[in-house]
DNA sequence: GTAGTGAAAGACATTACATCA
DNA sequence: ATTGATGTAATGTCTTTCACT
């Protein structure tokens, strides 16, 4: 993100990664090797598979990853959303999920609490890990992670969901540094050039009218880019030294608009 | 060629649970 | 033991993109 992109038609703060590899090209539009099916049904018959699998969801980890796997089941809730994720999963994952419904969330005391899974620190670990290279998944990706991990694929998919949410958070906290700097660096060279037009004005009042050059008389000096007298002596004898040039100041190449 | 449509996936906002000080 | 703050898993909705008709 270049400064200029910042200053030229409003803040265009450069969040995010600059392309997402085309993967979500690659994984849509084939229907996978599982029919789309739409399944509804009453969660009654189904409650019990889940209601095993699913224990206190925190404990901790340390229970076999097919634990896991079922207890989150039973978390998650069960919604319209679903049967889109019934195309998107695999059929192992197709089944677990069908028969969750929110009815089979509700604990022995008839609360339906949404259990929440912890990671584990390996877990964690692997997806970071996945992240660094990627920071989205194509399906075969977030299956084999979710083999690998014994967790469901929506469950990585939705690990990497927020974690591409807190990495941009991040960013754009770190941008809003960055601007408020500017910002700051801006008010000053606003206060410094108002103080200068000032002195100038000033200057001007005060200087007989024949001593005031026309333009054409003023030379810049190639290197600050300062504005003199056309005359040698005239320019030593005047203190009047003009500002450089109108420019907007740039944090990236100058450490200070004064030449 | 193009408009309409549906599926898939990601972004985003929000909720809710777990943990810690 | 309680409470508020914080981190984060999970959910719901909206938008975008693409393929198909």
């Amino acid at each position: 993100m270049g400064f200029d992109d910042l200053c030229n038609t409003g803040l265009v703060l450069g969040l995010g990664f600059s392309s997402s590899t085309g993967e979500h090209h690659l994984k849509s539009k084939k229907p996978q090797k599982f029919e789309p099916s739409l399944t509804l049904s009453l969660s009654g018959e189904t409650f019990d598979l889940v209601k095993k699998g699913g224990g206190v969801v925190n404990e901790h980890n340390h229970q076999s990853g097919d634990n896991l796997y079922r207890q989150d089941s039973a978390a998650s809730s069960f919604s319209n959303v679903s049967v889109k994720r019934e195309r998107e999963i695999g059929s192992e994952d197709v089944e677990i999920e069908r028969v969750s419904s929110r009815v089979s969330d509700e604990d022995d005391d008839g609360s339906n609490r949404r259990k929440k899974l912890r990671l584990t620190k390996v877990q964690s670990a692997l997806l970071e890990e996945s992240f660094k290279q990627h920071s989205t998944l194509n399906p075969k990706q977030k299956q084999d992670l979710a083999r690998e991990l014994k967790l469901r694929p929506r469950q990585v998919e939705v690990w990497f969901q927020n974690r591409r949410a807190r990495t941009k958070l991040k960013q754009t906290e770190v941008d809003c540094e960055f601007l408020k700097k500017c910002c700051e660096t801006l008010t000053d060279e606003n206060r410094r050039l108002q103080k200068e037009l000032q002195e100038l004005k000033a200057l001007k009042l005060a200087q007989p009218l024949y001593m005031q050059l026309p333009a054409a008389t003023l030379t810049m000096c190639p290197s600050c880019e300062r504005i003199g007298g056309g005359v040698p002596e005239n320019a030593a004898k005047s203190s009047y030294v003009m500002a450089p040039k109108p420019h907007f100041y740039n944090p990236f190449t100058n450490s200070s608009a004064a030449c």
